[in-house]
RNA sequence: CGGGAUGUAGCGCAGCUUGGUAGCGCACCUCGCUUGGGACGAGGGGGUCGCACGUUCAAAUCGUGUCAUCCCGACCA
């Protein structure tokens, strides 16, 4: 201990705001250099380390094969795909000597596509999935919570290929379970939930989600405890109540000076929400859209983009509310008629008679439902109705540790990536992607394991198995001893040499959170040392001979 | 990109209002003492006060600009 590379902190560090950022702070586990970029300092290293080897191995049984790709990219690949316009600033960009342009790769299906390409001419080389680990640069709009979304961040990504799309439906199905050992191995419970594709693009994508107690979880997770339905509320769907909602308004316009929301007109009128139409207006790719849905009801932005198909959405701002003809707060059914696109929420079906407002300034209007399709881009609610069995569903939040997607051809097709199938005809390779935030997962295990005194590392991923803390000088021999015999019987053994008070090195045990700990102190001299269990606060005494087994039989 | 805040030693902070030779706690070094839950005493090292320009006899302190960091929102694997 007295030369591990480690300085643990009496504070916390004052940007820190998440618990795995403050604790792996705090413990001397990763240094900020820059926004968003850490380093990995000797522990943290372990622990990564650690990740990874499972990874791996998870990762070679299932068949997939590893390889290391360039983390600088030229831009001729990303104009093939489309993507360079498309992705936008988060795409780190810089230019090399000759002035052309470079970006970090902030995900690899380009290139992995172009090996592909070079490689895999015929039908008899697929299946074939490849993987890297390495360190991913996404420049965030906002970097926050430590290592949970940082700019650059440790990544495996895997990527295959095959000859059709039964043969990435089976491919997929292997990862999933390859995932979901992964994550198990790493002593995490996740949950597979159905996702948005965003950037990467496809069509079916799942997320792996670890649930935790707290609010660290950045994406909300909607789930049906009976049927087991679980999807990303930037995705999932629900069914509302059957019943039709009606105002008992009689259908006329009513004055209602300065009150514009929808919680002011409810207790107005003295009607629920759910008889209020809400408007609201976006700016998508540039241009207006206004978007309707029930009064008690959310607009899920990802949702609306892709119900657009659109590649940027914003909330307009009241001036350009005003600019295309219509009054902020007072928004109603006609925009159309100003040339806006208007897009309307399945909420808004079942509502017979409804308030909205009158498009002038003071006014709302009650009135019948008017006849238009509508398309679902509301939030799932916590108790909506499942659309599979009907139970009310749940929510919890989730970090996303883990994402599969089926490409389909969405890469192949354009970057002409193409093999022969046993007719002699090119064909696109059908691809799936799959990715793992090493960084991400260590930092989750965090959020997942930890008391107000530290980290209670799982004890796969922990950096060291144990520590052994001798109290005085007096007691260091038996701490060797007992040190040098776990080391090797291969248990990752830390022996607290440091001449400090033992307080120092009890704080810090539970702080740096290894799964172990043996005190040797006091009752040495009846031949005992005390053996105590980070992550359930179980100590017993026990004979140093012991010690060995004591934690063969804690560790499943 | 919009809103808010903060930049003073490795970490946590005071000093700024009212300009006058930069401080506290922790950490670090030396000595003593102490050893079951972040002891104590004495001595010591470490800072272009984010940067630039300006005002002034004099700027950490006032002004302008700039950069960085953090929070909320928009955005996102």
């Amino acid at each position: 201990m007295s030369k591990l590379f480690v300085q643990t902190l009496r504070e916390f560090p004052s940007d820190a705001e998440v618990v795995s950022h403050k604790m792996l702070a705090r413990a001397g586990f990763i240094r900020k250099l820059s926004s968003g970029i850490y380093n990995y300092l000797p522990l943290m290293w372990r622990v990564l380390r650690k990740v990874e080897a499972i990874v791996r191995e998870e990762m070679d049984a299932a068949g997939a094969q590893e390889l290391l790709m360039p983390f600088v990219q030229p831009r001729e690949l990303w104009d093939e795909s489309g993507r360079w316009e498309v992705y936008g600033k988060e795409l780190m960009r810089l230019k090399d000597r000759h002035n052309r342009e470079m970006c970090l790769g902030p995900t690899h299906e380009e290139v992995i596509t172009a090996i592909a390409r070079d490689g895999i001419k015929s039908y008899k080389q697929m299946p074939v999935n490849l993987y890297q680990i390495q360190s991913k640069f996404r420049d965030e709009v906002r970097p926050r919570y430590g290592l949970l979304r940082g700019r650059e961040f440790i990544m495996k990504d895997a990527y295959s290929f095959d000859v059709d799309q039964d043969g990435l439906d089976k491919e997929y199905d292997n990862m999933a379970a390859a995932y979901t050992r992964i994550f198990e191995r790493c002593g995490l419970a996740t949950k597979m939930v159905q996702s948005d594709s965003g950037a990467i693009g496809g069509s079916v994508s799942h997320e792996f989600m670890v649930i935790t107690d707290q609010d660290s979880g950045e994406d909300t997770v909607l789930y049906c405890p009976e049927c087991g339905y679980a999807a990303n509320s930037e995705r999932a769907v629900s069914e509302l109540e059957p019943e039709k909602t009606r105002s008992t308004l009689a259908p006329k316009e009513y004055h209602t000076p300065d009150i514009k929301s929808i919680e002011d007109l409810a207790r107005h009128f003295g009607e629920p929400t759910n008889v209020i139409l809400k408007s609201v207006v976006y700016i998508v790719d540039k241009k207006p859209v206004v978007a309707y849905i029930r009064g008690d009801r959310e607009i899920q932005e990802t949702k609306l983009k892709n119900a657009l198909g659109a590649n940027e959405i914003r909330l307009a701002s009241n001036a350009e509310i005003e600019e295309i003809g219509l009054v902020p707060g007072f928004i109603g059914v006609k925009p159309i008629e100003i040339g806006a696109q208007m897009i309307v929420d399945n909420s808004v079906e079942g509502m017979e008679i409804f308030i909205a407002g009158a498009n002038k300034k003071d006014y709302h209007v009650a009135g019948k439902i008017w006849a238009t399709p509508t398309c679902d881009i509301g939030l799932a609610k916590e108790n909506d109705s499942c659309v599979h069995c009907g139970a009310a569903l749940k929510v919890t939040s989730g970090i996303e540790v883990g994402n599969i997607f089926k490409l389909g051809t969405k890469y192949s097709a354009p970057m002409n990536a193409v093999f022969l199938d046993e007719n002699g005809k090119a064909k696109p390779y059908v691809m799936g992607c799959y990715g793992i935030g090493i960084s991400r997962t260590a930092a989750a295990a965090v959020e997942a394991h930890h008391d107000e005194f530290g980290i209670k590392w799982p004890y796969a991923i922990a950096p060291y198995h144990a520590v052994v803390v001798p109290v005085s000088a007096e007691q260091m021999p038996v701490a060797q001893e007992i040190y040098e015999k776990l080391q090797a019987a291969g248990i990752e053994t830390v022996l607290d040499d440091r001449d400090e008070r033992p307080g120092v090195k009890f704080k810090d045990a539970d702080l740096i959170g290894f799964p172990f700990r043996i005190t040797v102190g006091k009752t040495i001299a009846d031949g005992l040392v005390e053996f105590k269990v980070r992550s359930n606060g179980e100590m017993i005494t026990i004979k140093p001979e012991e010690v060995e087994n004591a934690i063969r039989a804690r560790i499943i």
